[in-house]
DNA sequence: ATGAAAGCGCTAACAC
DNA sequence: GTGTTAGCGCTTTCAT
């Protein structure tokens, strides 16, 4: 890798004439600006970022920490971030917290020492302090939602009550919510916007609670149509548990839709790869990672957001789960 | 941030002498020692890695690029890497080629001029001398193995061979392979692999080929059992194209597999959401990706590989879509 | 319009 | 044992 000095030694100019060309600033002729290129183009030089990154405390690059990459809702999550990413010139540093405090102080701390440039965030809001507090841009995705942090989340509540709604209306009558994980704020919004459609409608209805994981759901769904014969219609927290339920349902011999319908959260790829394909509650993912990632960019460059919540709005995709 | 100056100033030595409590380098008194202790305690003093990176060229970063962190084959992939790189003190920027060469190219530039440490990549070999030119330690990963390059791959001739073999032995009669993308090695090797068992154990057999990608394995298989209505076991080239055959035979009321029986090859979460679950040559990915991170952390380290190329078995798993 | 030089934060000779 | 200093590669005043 050639230097700065190479090139203006080549170019018999000096490094202040290399730079100012290549960051194409301040003064210089017509005639200095040839031979620099020329001597750029013939060595092939390259600017070193690192040297860049300590004069202008910056390294063009956001970090981006999640639960883990390997929960079907991240990869595009990430995929979108990466995407708008690159097109501002920006490269991402992934990081896999498993929601481990611990874990996310420690990669904070790294990403202090490299100037990365900003943050994007997805994790329970527990310790939030600790990313406000640490001066570096910050937007926070999907879980958190109770801080004062740029936030990008989807209408959980609505879309709960869109899917109860549905469900209702293609004739089931004995409804059960499989709800996830209580103090998860999108498990909560979506509990409370089951529950508040079914009120409305004075329907009585079951309540069950699992991970947002498979297997945890398919032991819990063993048990569940055992005990629950009569349930004609389940509005799943996300599609990991529908896919559970569903699961379970096919072994069993049970008839979906024509017995029992199913509905699930997030719009996850796999939905579209079982049959019968899942209906869902799709979270508009790559969006959402997209937006994120351009509100961060807006506060690397000092801009301020417009909101500090944005709240996208979730769409029912009826596939073959429901009548 | 405080910088080593001033936790010097505080401490009352010199930047050198901080420096050589924060590197345990040379001598230094236990008096300096504590006292520097105490001053880097106070300030929450955190070396800055980028000047450090500058000065020794180095950055301890490791840079991934993959095609598609989309793709089910990859997330497991990401994580295994984060999860080694992490525990030697390496950070991952993750990159999404979508096999584009220039993509490829771009990143590997971008790499250089941030000093980092080493790259794994996942893509075909056209390109290979980029690498191989480019000085920075790399491993390949999965699809290249015609280069000079240390590479980690899966045995994915005997793993089509073990499948084919599989099929034969449950009793399938008449079987095809849904082979991947010619050109593209390990769809090369699962294919020579199924008709060189094929034909050792003299029987006939059809082969069909598909993007390695669901929509069009589904596609293809809409045709397929239109016009294939006596095939009874088909061996695919992934898991994805074997989902796409699933859900159409699913669709069609094709019993699984008491009519056809079905081996994908991967061994990718999803085939365990579905129903029923399918059977498959699992390629130990994560296991893959860890090992291509240890190498290449050995090689970053001035050490040489023992082997340049590193074949993992596969491993046969059985489930729901064969007898 | 251009060059000299200081400085970003750190490390490693080298001198004492 | 410890401090001084040059230098990693770049940007940007400040002279000229």
């Amino acid at each position: 890798m050639a230097t700065i000095k190479e090139v203006a030694k080549e170019a018999g100019v000096s490094v202040a004439t290399v730079s100012r060309v290549l960051n194409k600033s301040g003064y210089v002729s017509k005639e200095s600006a040839a031979s620099v290129k020329k001597a750029i183009e013939k060595l092939n030089y390259q600017p070193n970022s690192v040297a860049r990154s300590l004069y202008h405390k910056t390294s063009n690059m956001i970090g981006l920490i999640i639960p883990d990459i390997t929960n079907p809702f991240f990869p595009e999550l990430a995929r979108a971030v990466e995407d708008v990413a690159m097109i501002y010139g920006y490269t991402v540093v992934l990081c896999n917290s498993d929601q481990d405090p611990d874990k996310e102080k420690k990669y904070i701390d790294l990403f202090k020492q490299k100037y990365v440039d900003g943050i994007i965030i997805t994790a329970h809001g527990s310790n939030s302090e600790l990313y406000i507090d640490s001066k570096i841009p910050i937007v926070a995705l999907d879980r958190i939602s109770d801080s004062s942090l740029p936030t990008v989340v989807s209408n959980n509540y609505d879309g709960a009550r869109n899917a109860t709604k549905l469900l209702l209306q293609k004739g089931a009558k004995n409804l059960a919510h499989i709800r996830g994980p209580q103090g998860i704020t999108p498990a909560d919004d979506r509990y409370q916007g089951f529950i508040d459609e079914m009120k409305e409608q004075h329907f009585d209805y079951i309540i069950e609670e699992s991970a947002f994981e498979l297997k945890a759901a398919e032991k819990l769904a063993e048990n569940f149509f055992n005990t629950h014969a009569q349930v004609d219609g389940i509005f799943c927290s996300s599609d990991a548990i529908a896919v559970g339920f569903l699961k379970v349902a096919l072994k069993r011999g049970i008839k979906i839709p024509q017995d029992v319908q199913i509905i699930g959260f997030d719009g996850v790829a796999f939905g579209e790869m079982i049959y019968p394909e899942l209906t869902t509650v799709a979270q508009p993912i790559y969006d959402m990672g997209a937006l994120a990632t351009r509100l961060l960019i807006k506060i690397i460059n000092g801009k301020e957001t417009e909101q500090l919540k944005y709240e996208i709005p979730t769409k029912m995709i009826e596939r073959g789960t429901t009548k």
